[in-house]
DNA sequence: TTTGACATTATCACCCATGTGAAGGTTTGA
DNA sequence: TCAAACCTTCACATGGGTGATAATGTCAAA
């Protein structure tokens, strides 16, 4: 598909996908009118790209990490590469740092949030206003 | 306590410190020789934003959300504001889709990790070898 | 009490990452 | 033929820092 369909089915502007490919997060191939031509996968791979981005994944990493992120259960593994496996375990415990650090944050804010909706819940009660 | 000791026991560069007050997240007193004084507090205010800017949460919104992340359980909100509200709703929201995709992508990675061992295991136990 | 090392101050400018806008040119397709 | 979709390229915006300079403050040893 073309660029727009593309940018259409994923919701990511053609700026971005373009700016993707010179981030070398995808590489589609070219008709011989210059057009970028995108494979059916690159759908996923796009809305993928973008929800790491979103959750604060640089893309030099998500580079790195992308052929890894299949779902697949069976991935068979030729070659195992030691720098590429340290790279993984670093970003994977990474992730892991974030996750506990939103988890408690977001815990907080919920919290916070409970109490405002007591306060705002006694005074529509008329307990005594506290202003 | 100053500058260079907060820095000393946050782990966070002198130059940082003053910047997160250029973009209002710590208000530290001044000396009569205009020298910056922290509150003991602030460990752990500075501690915490660094936590969050790692997290991906953007200053601006660190800032809003500071005052509601004591983890006291027991906070009591005199004037409950409804902007404020939506704002944390969203807020803590947004940090649960994100932990949604972390999660999603750190057990990706993780099985990737636990199939690349498998792989080399298998060439260290004199398993045909697949290059 | 002065000297010298070290901490702090402010300010200006610069870097990288992630986008975004706009100009100017080519290709497609009704 | 003409609009819409595509192309490249250059430039700008924002967020989060970082470096360098020059001036002042502190403190201890000579």
């Amino acid at each position: 598909m073309r660029i727009g369909e593309l940018s259409r089915r994923t919701g990511v502007p053609t700026r971005m996908l373009r700016y993707y490919e010179e981030q070398g997060l995808i590489a589609p191939r070219r008709r011989e009118n210059g057009y970028r031509e995108y494979g059916e996968y690159l759908v996923d791979r796009v809305r993928k790209i973008r929800e790491l981005l979103d959750s604060g994944i640089p893309t030099r990493i998500i580079g790195d990490m992308l052929p890894c992120l299949d779902d697949t259960s069976d991935t068979v593994i030729a070659e195992p590469d030691p720098e590429l496996r340290a790279l993984l375990v670093e970003q994977r415990d990474k992730m892991s740092e974030r996750i506990t650090v939103l988890e408690h944050n977001r815990d907080a804010l919920d919290r916070y949030i409970v109490a405002m909706d007591r306060a705002e819940r006694d005074v529509a009660d008329g307990a005594v206003s506290t202003v």
